[in-house]
DNA sequence: TCTGGGGTCCTAGGACCC
DNA sequence: TCTGGGGTCCTAGGACCC
């Protein structure tokens, strides 16, 4: 048995944590660059704001309204995020992390009906109360299930924030109420597709036969019918740890034209992935690097390059060199660049590298002064040491003119609490 | 004028091996 | 009219997730 545990609204649940005069309020989160709404609290979404919505089609609507407008705070959710997971690891050794906001807990030896209504709601009550995060718990015999138990957790108000499917009556209501877009694994490409086929719920969908369903979409949607009929599919992930392929890019604040303006943000990029990677122990034997033109203009330039590195690394000096002969190659004077990235691919466990020969990196003392750069850095604050070509300007920082303190992680954004005389 | 960022899996087709 | 059989690896593209 699984329970997913989801957290409601989940970032601007963070920001409500700190703030509780956003109680009651609409409350939007956006994305990187205050480019578009990514979190909304139930307020929010009964203005009609979208998922995904531009925030300057919303000017009119956020003033009106008296929107709550916040940047992204990845630290502070992506603490709040650890203290929940740590939270739930008291309630089940078996968790997997799914998302930021998200966990799914097996549940063995938990029998009853009662038993785990009592338990999920025991959740749900004490990550309010300790953490601040209203929570949805959905509890299935398959993720597929629990995902639609969750859903109705959350979307139906008797459920008070908690949803069982164990008896098949259950199930049977739960999927004639689902729409087949709300799915697990249905996207915004298939939904239509089933639609035109007659499938319109998740119970059509799971009573067709599942051999047809893989020959006319896919296995995944083989496996996804199964898991509607309580046949486990997708079980404990059995991923190895660590990422195959570690992304960092951004949008810039504003149009860059010069290189040296955009070799400083990916030689950020490149840190910041680096750091990743070692955090896992990995070391990458590839890296691509992209650049993106302005939006919306006819001649939006697109350029990328991949290098294959002769010898895995980890190390943020030699991936940083390769990041610059991968953006020369590239690089266009005279264009206008809106967005850069880095991409570390062919990852392996740092102790698992095929050496080279004629290898003519002193592997060891990069490796020594990485262990430095990321110990300064732990204790004294990301970015503290870095590599000159980071540079010191920033001038590709995106904006962020609503962002808030980081509670929870800097000392300087502690809460103060003042008595009063 | 302004529209994010970071992942995964599956499949088909090509190149290659014996 | 007839043209073997059985594999692997890699890549690009498409779908999905949050």
């Amino acid at each position: 048995m699984y329970a997913l545990v989801d957290c409601n609204n989940f970032f601007v649940s963070c920001e409500r944590i700190f703030n509780p005069a956003l109680n009651g309020r609409p409350v939007v989160v956006l994305s990187g660059n205050d480019g578009c709404v990514i979190a909304r609290s139930n307020e929010a979404k009964a203005l009609g704001i979208a998922m995904g919505q531009p925030a300057f089609e919303l000017r009119d609507v956020f003033e009106r309204n008296k929107v709550a407008i916040y940047s992204s705070n990845h630290i502070l959710y992506g603490d709040i995020s650890r203290r929940i997971i740590s939270f739930l690891s008291q309630y089940s050794p078996d968790i997997e992390v799914y998302s930021i906001d998200e966990a799914f807990l097996r549940l063995d030896g938990v029998v009853t009906e009662e038993a785990v209504e009592s338990y999920a709601r025991v959740i749900v009550d004490e990550i309010q109360r300790c953490i601040g995060v209203p929570v949805s718990v959905g509890v299935a015999a398959t993720k597929t299930l629990a995902k639609i138990a969750s859903h109705r957790a959350k979307k139906i108000p008797r459920y008070k924030g908690v949803c069982t499917l164990l008896s098949s009556d259950q199930i049977a209501i739960a999927l004639m109420e689902c729409p087949v877009a709300d799915v697990w694994g249905v996207g915004r490409r298939l939904a239509p597709r089933m639609l035109s086929d007659g499938i319109a719920t998740a119970w059509e969908l799971s009573r067709r036969q599942a051999s047809l369903l893989r020959q006319s979409y896919s296995v995944e949607i083989e496996r996804t019918h199964d898991e509607l009929n309580g046949i486990v599919c997708y079980a404990d992930d059995e991923r190895p740890e660590g990422k195959q392929s570690i992304t960092v890019s951004r949008t810039f604040g504003q149009i860059l034209s010069a290189f040296d303006d955009v070799y400083e943000a990916v030689a950020h990029f490149v840190a910041t992935a680096a750091a990743r990677l070692r955090r896992q122990s990995s070391a990458a034997a590839s890296i691509l690097v992209f650049i993106k033109g302005r939006q919306r203009v006819t001649t939006c330039y697109v350029g990328a390059r991949e290098l294959l590195l002769p010898v895995a690394t980890d190390s943020t000096i030699e991936l940083s060199q390769y990041a610059r002969q991968a953006l020369l190659s590239v690089y266009r004077p005279g264009e206008a660049y809106r967005k850069a990235g880095v991409i570390l691919g062919g990852i392996v466990p740092r102790d698992h590298v095929q050496l080279s020969l004629y290898d003519t990196v002193d592997r060891e003392k990069h490796h020594k002064l990485m262990q430095v750069l990321d110990e300064v850095n732990l204790r004294a604050g990301t970015g503290t040491l870095r590599l000159g070509a980071e540079g010191n300007r920033r001038v590709w920082m995106a904006k962020q003119e609503h962002l808030s303190p980081c509670y929870t992680t800097n000392f300087k954004d502690i809460l103060v609490v003042k008595a009063n005389k």
